[in-house]
DNA sequence: CTGACTTTGACCAAAACTGACTTTCGGAGT
DNA sequence: ACTCCGAAAGTCAGTTTTGGTCAAAGTCAG
């Protein structure tokens, strides 16, 4: 029953090694650990996610990998605010509103604010169900604050 | 490994010294690389695509090549281009070459590529109802080079 | 016993790679 | 000119290499 914490260790080591980034081959560690590769899915998804600052990338095929990276936590606390401050459904106002508080915290540009609120927009997400619109777009800026923490 | 980034690589400081113009004998790459020919066909169809700024041209038979062209354009060219290119839909693989793009020109930095990218990502669109995804997509992005032109 | 957390394995998706077969082109013979 | 041949490049379906998902079964604290 230590096997997620085993993993979850071994990740810990390689990201303090890597400086707060590592890249492991899923297949890989699953081997060297004894386990099935979907097991490191589990760890990860379990254990680093962006609520506990860290984010995730990976890639298939030949050469694939997967990517963790520890947010340092002065940007990642920040950051983590808003993530948790956004409920399940977000209006257009409300998310220009956010937009504003990062620009004015000097954690994005205006210009990177315009393109956030472009996207968020009423006008781009015209043919979204309405039932569904504010939760989109909801979904959409958690997950441009977790780009952000890269 | 990663064979397809070793011949994308070569191919890419080819066309830096060749001022964006590089030609190639397909069968001699390969041998001097160390693969089948129809690798290097891989490479090109599957990194040096018109969506990402590259045209290519070729001949057959004796004394035969490929001609690999990075198209030069100017900022507000490539916006307008690419605001045509995009069709009704819009899949996500499609949408970051056009922004990587846009990064190589100088149009967008990589961070405002990125916040883009994940506001067309399939998980950041989860939610939205399979039929419209990739119509939404494409209006995003829209919106999102109108602004950039702005 | 129950509910939350773990573990596993079958099935899926994507990217990379390969090889057999096809098409095209230039040139040598006639 | 015409034909034929060899030298390229093109195609494409199949294989391999990775990681992703999910549901079912197991485990453990309370």
């Amino acid at each position: 029953m230590i096997l997620s914490d085993h993993i979850a260790r071994l990740i810990e080591e390689m990201l303090e090694e890597g400086n707060g980034q590592a890249e492991v081959r899923r297949n890989d560690l699953a081997a060297r650990i004894g386990c099935v590769p979907s097991q490191i899915n589990y760890v990860i998804t379990s254990r680093f996610t962006p609520e506990r600052g860290y984010v995730t990338e990976s890639r298939r095929g030949g050469g694939g990998y997967i990517r963790i990276v520890r947010v340092p936590m002065t940007k990642s606390s920040y950051l983590m605010h808003f993530f948790h401050a956004i409920g399940e459904t977000l209006e257009e106002a409300e998310a220009k509103a956010y937009l504003k508080n990062l620009v004015d915290a000097g954690i994005i540009t205006a210009r990177e604010a315009n393109l956030a609120a472009v996207s968020l927009s009423q006008k781009a997400l015209d043919k979204v169900p309405q039932e569904v619109r504010s939760a989109v777009r909801a979904d959409i800026l958690r997950h441009m604050l977790m780009m952000l923490m890269m």
